[in-house]
Formats: structure tokens, sequence, C-alpha cells
DNA sequence: AGCACGCCGACT
DNA sequence: GTCGGCGTGCTC
């Protein structure tokens, strides 16, 4: 038994043996990490067995153990295993994923676990639910007691009090003894809920993000483990939180796509949470005012609850809505920025200081940059993509790889014409605000005004204590915030989105309306929402106007059914990347015959090969294959046997993503 | 995934 | 003649 099997965060299968000095006999057990000879250098691997014999010749030595016990164990080590199998990944792959990257650092789990006293029960402070709340809490209540895995979709309108049915139902799991997991879609988004869960439950509630310093990691970690925190709020990679018995698991807006990972393995959080659950005997708690077309298919075919909050609380009225069809407003002609509609609104809110946000989901002053001569458009060099004027900089920026150039006097391609910018960004959105209201007090809130640790949280503050009038932004503005002042939202373009090459496209403009429109009207004041749209007859928008969730579904699940994609299918979608671009194809093409050849007898099919939708990225051209099929596992099962060894097709790296957004 | 080894094109 | 491109194979 002195050897140790150990799996590293490669994309291979296999697993190396190794030596276990004898100093190092107690701690190399399986879960823990080992820094190990490997090549010509040495990495850092999980042990995940101990061996008595080897049939490799010639073993190495361990050089040391990182952990005095493991770091992953239980249920948290079955996960990993779900992981690998589910997204096609190595066991070191998985586990690798379950620890944040930044715990390199020696720790043990014996410091000192100084649990407050932290049972979560309702106070004084706590607001009395209303009836449909109640009804709510009872059915999650039921599900909690029963402690069998369940999941419910709480489907709530924006401003429905989701958020203390959360707190209730977590003070419910921690009065039992047992913790809870929170995930959010991005921390920025969320300094109320904080707030909220900080005020209700203390010190126990740990808060985990990407912008947390490696120390305050390490140490949210240990106190995860030790359980001297009981409840973790965070994003995505939370859901791998180490609590011990985690009970329940929260998915704040679960229709987000920020909960799935961007590089392998490429998981859902709320799958993962999912997963976990039923690992444990416990609960997800999914709530949404437009949940994913999955999530509300999975309650529609009874394999999940769904718990309706039709109302706003404090008897708040959902906000009137108002298309303005641009084709009567600009025509065929010049075409314009703000509709007279649009404009008589803002007028209204600023005469009366009220607070208005106008969303554009497009980032920078203009959307590409075109020779008036040649048609040319700018494109990067690395990436063939379009690049995006941003005034700010004056520069042209690549939105994939972020390459910045200055805009060029005169065409590169035909050296005569001069180059015009078209297409519109926040950035003019909120110059062409100064223009028309010099007086008002103007702010632009995206990536690029968010950009420090800091400026989220200072932009936040300026609009709550309402030094800003006017705000303009990306999806940023459209979720989550709750600002009482905001008694108009206007949508530059509902139409952004919506013309995206992307099956999903409807769902994500339906989404981002309501969302937007639950902005208007929190306060006392009632909500006005005006949307901006060349296609008002299509049915996402006709559905947000009305605030109509269940028109929405019932169109779009049919239109899915009718041409066999999600959530009546899952699809895995295969990127082989390269710098040749005859290399790359031919993998492709390669790929796609070895999978065809084995996929007759089974019930899938094959799309592609294609270029990806991103052809050229940094320099490294993309193509994709589509696998289709009923089930993921069998596709999983299969890919894993043509991929191998080292995930690669003709020797080219090959990505996997399952049910890919 | 990295890294070393090995075989063909444009330079001092 | 060699420097260096990336295609190939290996890592206990």
């Amino acid at each position: 038994m002195r050897i140790a099997e150990v799996v590293f965060n490669l994309p291979l299968e296999r697993a190396f043996h190794y030596l276990i000095p004898p100093a190092l006999e107690s701690t190399a057990q399986p879960g823990a990490r080992v820094l190990a000879p490997f090549g010509s250098t040495s990495r850092i691997g999980f042990v995940v067995k101990r061996v008595s014999k080897s049939s490799f010749p010639m073993l190495k030595t361990v050089r040391r153990v990182l952990d005095s016990r493991p770091v992953i164990a239980d249920e948290r080590w079955a996960l990993a295993e779900w992981l690998s199998r589910h997204y096609c990944c190595s066991f070191g792959e998985a586990l690798a994923a379950l620890i944040p990257g930044e715990l390199r650092i020696r720790w043990s789990a014996a410091a000192d676990a100084r649990v407050e006293k932290c049972d979560g029960s309702v106070d004084g402070h706590a607001p009395t639910l209303t009836p449909h709340q109640q009804r709510a809490f009872e059915v999650i209540e039921g599900a909690l007691q029963r402690r069998r895995t369940s999941t419910i979709l709480l489907h709530g309108v924006t401003g429905s009090g989701k958020t203390e049915l959360y707190l209730r139902a977590i003070a419910s799991v921690l009065q039992r003894g047992d913790s809870a997991i929170c995930l959010v879609p991005e921390i920025a988004l969320t300094p109320q809920t904080i707030d909220r869960f900080q005020a209700r439950f203390g010190a126990c509630v740990a808060v985990w993000h990407s912008r947390l310093t490696r120390r305050q990691r390490a140490q949210v970690w240990q106190e995860a483990v030790s359980g001297a925190r009981r409840i973790v709020i965070g994003t995505r990679s939370a859901v791998f939180s180490p609590l011990p018995r985690v009970g329940l698991i929260v998915v704040d807006e679960e229709h987000e796509s920020t909960y799935k990972q961007g590089d392998t393995p490429r998981y859902h959080a709320r799958d993962v949470a999912q997963a976990r659950m039923g690992l444990t005997r416990g609960v997800v708690l999914l709530g949404s005012a437009t949940p994913s077309v999955e999530s509300y298919y999975e309650a529609a075919q009874g394999r999940s609850q769904l718990v309706e909050l039709p109302e706003r609380i404090a008897g708040r009225r959902l906000p009137s809505v108002d298309i303005v069809d641009m084709r009567d407003e600009f025509g065929a002609r010049r075409a314009g920025l703000l509709s007279r509609r649009l404009q008589r609104a803002l007028e209204r809110a600023v005469q009366r200081q009220e607070q208005a946000m106008l969303l554009l989901n497009r980032r920078g002053f203009a959307r590409v940059a075109q020779c008036r001569q040649c048609g040319t458009v700018m494109r990067c060099r690395r990436c063939a993509v379009t690049m995006v004027y941003h005034a700010s900089q004056q520069q042209l920026v690549c939105h994939y790889c972020n390459f910045q150039t200055a805009l060029p006097d005169i065409c590169g391609a035909c050296r005569k014409g001069v180059l015009r910018l078209r297409g519109i960004g926040t950035e003019r959105v909120e110059s062409e605000l100064h223009r028309l209201f010099p007086v008002a007090s103007i702010s632009r809130m995206d990536s690029d005004t968010t950009k420090s640790r800091e400026s989220h949280r200072q932009l936040y503050d300026a609009i709550k204590t309402e030094q800003v009038g006017l705000l303009v932004g990306t999806q940023m503005i459209a979720k989550g915030l709750d600002f009482p002042q905001v008694t108009l939202v206007g949508v530059v373009s509902a139409d952004t989105a919506l013309n995206l090459p992307d099956f999903r496209a409807g769902e994500r403009t339906f989404d981002l309306l309501t969302q937007v429109a639950g902005r208007a009207g929190r306060g006392a004041q009632p909500g006005q929402v005006v949307i901006q749209t060349y296609c008002p007859a299509h049915y996402a928008i006709r559905a947000a106007t009305r605030h109509d969730y269940a028109a929405f579904y019932a169109e779009e699940i049919q239109m899915r059914k009718r041409l066999n994609l999600p959530p009546w299918t899952h699809l895995v979608e295969l990127t082989i990347h390269g710098t040749s671009h005859a290399r790359v194809s031919e993998a492709a093409e390669g790929l796609a015959k070895a999978l065809r050849r084995r996929i007759a007898t089974r019930r899938m099919a094959l799309l592609g090969p294609a270029p990806h939708r991103i052809p050229k990225l940094r320099r490294s051209f993309r193509m994709s294959v589509i696998v289709k099929g009923r089930t993921v596992a069998p596709m999983v099962e299969l890919l894993r046997s043509v991929l191998q060894p080292g995930r690669r097709a003709h020797g080219l790296p090959v990505t996997v993503d399952v049910d890919p957004l």
C-alpha cells in the first residue's frame, strides 16, 4: 500500500503511480493533493487511491502532500465523478473544478471553529408573508421536511418577494442543523441581496465570488469547512462549497447564463446543484421571474414542483409597457436613436425629477467602422470579428480578445475612403442624452465603467442616493437592481438580441425585456416602460409587454419541439481549434466521419462540421460539430471513447460543451 | 495541457 | 551552414 494513484488537472483519463515516502504515509490519502514530479517539472495532483503494486517499472516519488486532510471527500467526491461523467472531462479536471485555484497554500481543517449561534430564527425584522408567499413557503417547507431529493421552481414576477422566501427556507434548514448555499448570478448585481442575508443571519453568512482576494478565498473556504459559516452566498463556483450537510441550494435568477462555466469542465451551476442535492437528499430551490425554458419544461413534465408568485408585494402594480414601432417612427429614411414617444417620456421624468433608465445591450459608441468608399469593415486581425468604436478611449476595440487600435483616418484597404461609424452602443446613447438634456445628471453603467473593484458600488450608491437622474446601460442595469425612484425604463432597441443566429434569441429577448421592465415602478410612483422595436409582432416582445410568461412559453416550447431543439433534446458542441485552417477542417471532417459511423445505430444526430460561431479567435481557427440526442449520458460516453487519448481529434484539441448556451 | 524531440523553410 | 516553425508523442 505504498503507492499512490494520482490524477492531474489535464485532459487525460489516466492516473499515474507514485511511491509514497514513509514520512508522507499518513497524509497521502485519497482526496489529498500532492506535488509530484511529472515529466520535466512537478505538478499538483489528487490522490485517488492507494495501491500496493504497479506494473509501471520506474516509479517516481511523491514530493510533498499539500493537505493534512482530504480537500475533497464524501458527496463532493461523488459530485466530481458526476461532473466528469456528465461534462466529458477527466476526473482530475473535475476535482480541480471543485476547489478554488487560489487554494495553493497549505491548509489544515484544524482551525478553530468558533461557531456562533446561528439558527436563523425569524425575528421581528422579518416581514410578514403575503398569502401567495405563505402558500409558496408551505410547499418549500414541505419539501424540506420530506428530506427527499427535489427541485422547486419558484416563478415569481419581479418584486414579488422571492428573496424573503429564500431567507425563510434557509432559516428552516439551519434550524435543523444543516447548511445552505445560495447562488446568485453575479455578486456585483446583488448588493441588496447580500445585505439582507447578513441582516438576517449575521456572521454565519460567507460571501464567495471572483473579486475576493486570494487570502479571502482561502479564509472563506476554511470557515465553510470548519462549520464557522453555515451559509455561503456566491456566484457559480459556490455550488462546490465545502459546507458540511448542505440541505438546500437556492439558485436565484436560475435562467441566467452566468451560471454556465466558460471553460472545461463547462458545467451549469443549476445542473450541478441538482446533481449535488441528488446525492444528499437535498432540495434545490430555483427562483426566476423568467424561468429558463429548460426549467419550466421540467416542471411541466412533473419532474419538479412549480410554485407561482403572480403579484408584486405591497400591492405595487407591474409597470405599463408601450411598444414603439420604429418602422413608423423612422421608416426607410434615416435611422434614429430615440423615438418621439421615448423622448417625451424622458422629458417628463426629468421635469418631475424622477429617475429613468435606458437599456441598450451593446457597449461602445459605434458597432462598426466602415469605409464610405469600398465598404470594407474594420475587423480584428486575430479574431475576424468587427471592431467596436469606443469614444471614451478613441479606439477600435475587439470585444472578444480586447485588441485595440486607433481609428484610421482613411480606409486601410482602398487607401481612399473615410471611415464612417455605424450602429449604436451605450456611449452613443449617453452622448445623445447629454445633447437632449444638458442639465440632467447622466451616467452610464456597463462593463467599461465598472471595471475596477469599487466602481460598481460607487455608481450604484450614486444612483441610490439619486445623484444620477438618467442612467444608460447594458443588461447590467436590467438585472436585480432595486431603485424605487425609477419610474421610466426605455429599451432603445429590443431587437439586438432577437436577430442573433441563436435558437434562444426569443428567450433572451423575453428575459431581457421582462427583467428591465421590472426595474420600473418599484417605489410609490407607478412605472412606465417604452420598448423600441422593428418587430413589434414577435411573440417574445408581445408576451413581454403583457408580463405573460405562460404565453411566451407556450409559443417557444412548440417551436423547440418542431425543430427538435432543447429542452426536447440535448446538444453537445465539439469545437476543434488550431492555427492551420486546413488542418482544423480536416480534423473536423475526420471527427464527424468517425462519429457518424458510430451513431447510426443509436438515437443521436450529427450536425456539421461547420465554422464555429466565432470562426477565428486569437489567431486560432475553429470548427464545430454538434451531436444531438435525447439524453446526455450516451453521447458523452461515445465522445469519451472517440476523443481518446487527450481529448483530441487528429491531434488537435477538442473542447466539449454539453448543453451549450 | 506543457514540454521535449525532430524534421523542413528563410536568414546571418 | 543554423535558427525556428509546429507536428508528434509522452508524462508514473
